[in-house]
DNA sequence: TCCCGGGAGTTGACATATCAACAAGCCTCT
DNA sequence: AGAGGCTTGTTGATATGTCAACTCCCGGGA
């Protein structure tokens, strides 16, 4: 299927990739950058991603959000938001309050580790992310996923 | 707000986005593109998203691959495709065969599966994610990703 | 008031992913 | 031949993700 059928709106010198192969290559990308940073940032600190997913975002946003705005924020569902939550908590990373909805907030073992981890993470993430891209790449990747 | 538009090359202005919110960002797009691709087209063939995955893979691959290569290809792990090949095996979706360690085939079955999803995925992938790029876009993404 | 419907969270069962340990094949060196 | 060491693949235990109920709370109508 490597024919274009029509050669509709082509420009020179670019090949637009076909759909399903731009999103493996995507897949992929997040596969590789994951695995890696993952070894060399939450192994160290015995936490997993997911961990330090929720972690990072409730240290951006001031140490506490509601339960729902976390969800939204990353794309998760509620269901995996709670157990994720109810380990972590169980862990004493963070905890909960019930009020207008359910606000989930950094303890101080959440915010030591986070404040520990967040170092390392920037630089795994420059080292097997951000490095490689130029200037012109991050800025036009951030504008293409803000769309998504 | 800058947004770029149309406008190539110039980058008057452009604010170079930090490692780490970056990362977050191509986590969170990744997840809601899945999310949806998957919504519309695994879950009416009866297909999880790996099982999809693997399908397409072998598929492009004209139908076999050594298991490392199938790995190495989706930057997974080896249990991981060993876990998921033994659950699609027990499906009937692929067949597995010793010799140069282990090549893994799509079975008729497997191939029809995946020659009736195609379409959807195709349209689904369209929906949620390539038609949100313009064509500079694409193909910027796609030597990016290319490079991680 | 009662009932209905939707949003937010939880729970338990099951699917998938990860980790550590193991097994088998295949080199090479001695 | 036989002892290491490397690559590939498997297995079982545990962690994480997903799905289908279910609860609880709140805000309308009739």
């Amino acid at each position: 299927m490597s024919t274009p059928g029509s050669g509709a709106g082509e420009s020179a010198g670019g090949v637009v990739p076909e759909p399903v192969e731009l999103w493996s290559a995507f897949k992929r990308a997040h596969e590789l950058v994951r695995t890696r940073v993952v070894a060399d940032t939450a192994e160290a600190a015995g936490l997993s991603e997911p961990d330090l997913t929720i972690l990072v975002n409730l240290d951006k946003a001031g140490g506490a959000l509601r339960q729902s705005e976390l969800a939204a924020s990353l794309g998760w569902d509620r269901t995996r938001i709670s157990h994720q939550l109810t380990r972590m908590g169980k862990r004493g990373l963070v905890a909960r309050e019930r009020g207008d909805g359910v606000t989930v907030t950094l303890t101080d073992a959440g915010r030591r580790t986070v404040t520990a981890v967040h170092p390392g993470l920037e630089a795994a993430v420059r080292r097997h992310f951000t490095d490689r891209l130029s200037a012109e790449e991050a800025e036009m990747l951030s504008s293409v996923l803000r769309r998504l």
